[in-house]
DNA sequence: TAGATTGTTAATCGATTAACAATC
DNA sequence: TAGATTGTTAATCGATTAACAATC
């Protein structure tokens, strides 16, 4: 392909929320300059390697002596994530989870809106967290006039892959999916699986 | 180090559960063989790499003209992923997202017992889905009876590196951790950071 | 200054892809 | 048989690590 602007590793782009998460609450405790070798021992991974992920993404260079600057650096890779870009998502199937996930207070400082929860039955229907719970059916209206093009799928297993046609009918192009299932998509269409079950299994096993 | 077992690269041990929910989904439909290139186009990879992955766990070469057997390969990665060895699990933090977690029906399929939550608040003490909450004193007491290793962490953000503290010191040695705030935790404990708005934040930004 | 820490170039390592013979 | 599909060896590609000069 070539893309001449800023040619990234994968694997680089996959350690930013990890630096992010850790010179957050570096930051939290007032310090104010943290060196790649005390991240790469905090994370578990070389100095050398935060070195070169950090110069790629970071507006100004490490000082030696002291290290980088925190804030600074908090910025930049915001920056670089892209979470000043706005996104509106939606939740389908407002369960437990569901609702869970439609209070969690953590997407805000992400960029990200979630705008509300669908349901298909009208028990459920109403309100959590502050935010709407609406029947299906007015899924369409909703995503279209607000031009949404995420969704978190929290629907029982069964009904996963009828509600993911809904959704990819009415234009959503990325998917959250947290039923433990593998979803048949168009091309264009992301699938994210956030299988709770996997990742723990994977935690134990190593 | 050297394992003379069977070394296993990392990332084909990340691709097994993506080809497991493939296969499954497959076998749900009745499908007894299903080719590399049918699994690799479902996937979004290479269907050269597919066979390697799979000669690595299949008990089984696949047959030329037929592929895999769907049932066998299923049957091959489970045992693989060492989803028959039981672990007990702990869930501390009883919120809306402890609670959905706590009736998830989908950790037995994998080996993992979820046993019962806990929370500091008195008023949170009780059951949700067939499963007890208990008050965070009962902690020590449950984890050691059933030689719990593992936790999932649902606290609020504010509460999490005190919980953390508390868990690791009764022994808790993996955790799967919901707070979107970096852990300190000593040597040997390993902390899986299952940040939603990373998440998605990073399916939006592809 | 001396020393800690950075950034970069070269070397190693690992994983993916390409090519092709083997097989049912 | 013919042809689809497998498994494997060699080549490419990318990422990590090692070594070291530059800098405050």
């Amino acid at each position: 392909m070539g893309s001449p602007e800023n040619a990234m590793s994968k694997a680089t782009v996959s350690r930013m929320p990890s630096y992010l998460r850790y010179l957050k609450g570096e930051a939290g405790k007032g310090v104010e300059y943290v060196s790649s070798s005390a991240i790469a021992t905090a994370l578990g991974v070389s100095a050398v390697g935060v070195r070169k992920d950090l110069a790629l993404v970071s507006s100004q260079p490490g000082k030696p002596r002291f290290g980088f600057e925190v804030r600074r650096l908090i910025e930049d890779i915001e920056k670089f994530l892209g979470y000043h870009r706005w996104t509106n998502a939606v939740i389908i199937g407002a369960g437990g989870l569901g609702r869970a996930i439609l209070a969690y207070e953590g997407f805000e400082n992400y960029g990200i809106h979630v705008i509300a929860a669908f349901d298909a039955s009208p028990s459920k229907v109403g309100a959590a967290g502050g935010k709407p719970i609406y029947p299906m059916e007015r899924l369409s209206d909703i995503v279209v006039r607000n031009s949404v093009k995420v969704a978190i799928l929290t629907v029982p297993r069964s009904a996963a892959q009828a509600a993911c046609d809904e959704i990819v009918r009415v234009g959503i192009t990325a998917i959250l999916n947290f039923a433990p299932v593998y979803l048949h998509v168009p091309d264009g269409v992301k699938v994210k699986y956030e299988d709770l079950a996997v990742s723990l299994a994977g935690l134990c096993g190593e």
